[in-house]
DNA sequence: TGGACGGTTCGACAATTCTCGAACTATGCC
DNA sequence: GGCATAGTTCGAGAATTGTCGAACCGTCCA
């Protein structure tokens, strides 16, 4: 077969609901991952130097796509993520730019010690 | 005594974190109590015509405290809320207006039937 | 076809959150 | 002082969330 394209489970544009959206962000663990998303583009799930097992990762990155915040697509044999920008400043204009450039600035993206 | 400027429990500048901030954000009760309170500057607990025992509402203003999203002070026999624009924008520039902003758009405040 | 690799799914457990009734505290008024 | 009002605090129970190990599935490569 092709390999490529092949979607998970994610909500269509008007399924996006800004609770859902914020409460995906209110994880410090989720936070960094978006703000890494964002500087960099696409990142594969394993890509973030992040001491977790997998599984909570993965629980992480379901909890982004189920929200409309990430969108994960398969590309060879790993899932690649991206921010669903355009999704977002469509229906939320301004949130996540705030919200990246907040915790970007600041230090409050992973809980540091 | 003068029975004014008594303030509850809360953050000051420096400890408000916006993961907290989000999170008090995302329940759609107090996403509904915000864009309220933005619209119309100060607002007693009471006066919100949410069917919802004291406790419950109470609780909810406490998670808006504790994140540093709302400041209540004491103004007579009444407990005034009011947004911490000043704090948030000056942490979290454009966060607190674009979500109001969006939440205020569309129909994401409160779960309606 | 049989690994190795990248992630997901499942089940379990602890911790947090939401909701509610009841008791309590503080204020203002008589 | 005594009472009504406004809201908090204190349990308790149900639901959700975060974390983890183990098993599973799809893709690539030899």
């Amino acid at each position: 077969m092709a390999g490529k394209n092949i979607e998970q489970e994610q909500p269509s544009r008007e399924e996006i609901r800004l609770p859902m959206v914020l409460q995906a962000l209110s994880d410090p663990v989720r936070l960094g991952i978006v703000l890494k998303l964002a500087g960099t583009g696409e990142i594969a799930c394993g890509s973030f130097g992040l001491e977790m097992p997998k599984s909570s990762l993965s629980h992480h990155f379901k909890v982004l796509r189920n929200s409309g915040v990430v969108a994960t697509q398969r590309e060879g044999k790993e899932w690649v993520n991206s921010l669903r920008r355009d999704d977002l400043d469509a229906l939320f204009p301004g949130v996540l730019d705030s919200i990246i450039a907040a915790a970007g600035s600041g230090r409050e993206t992973t809980a540091q010690g």
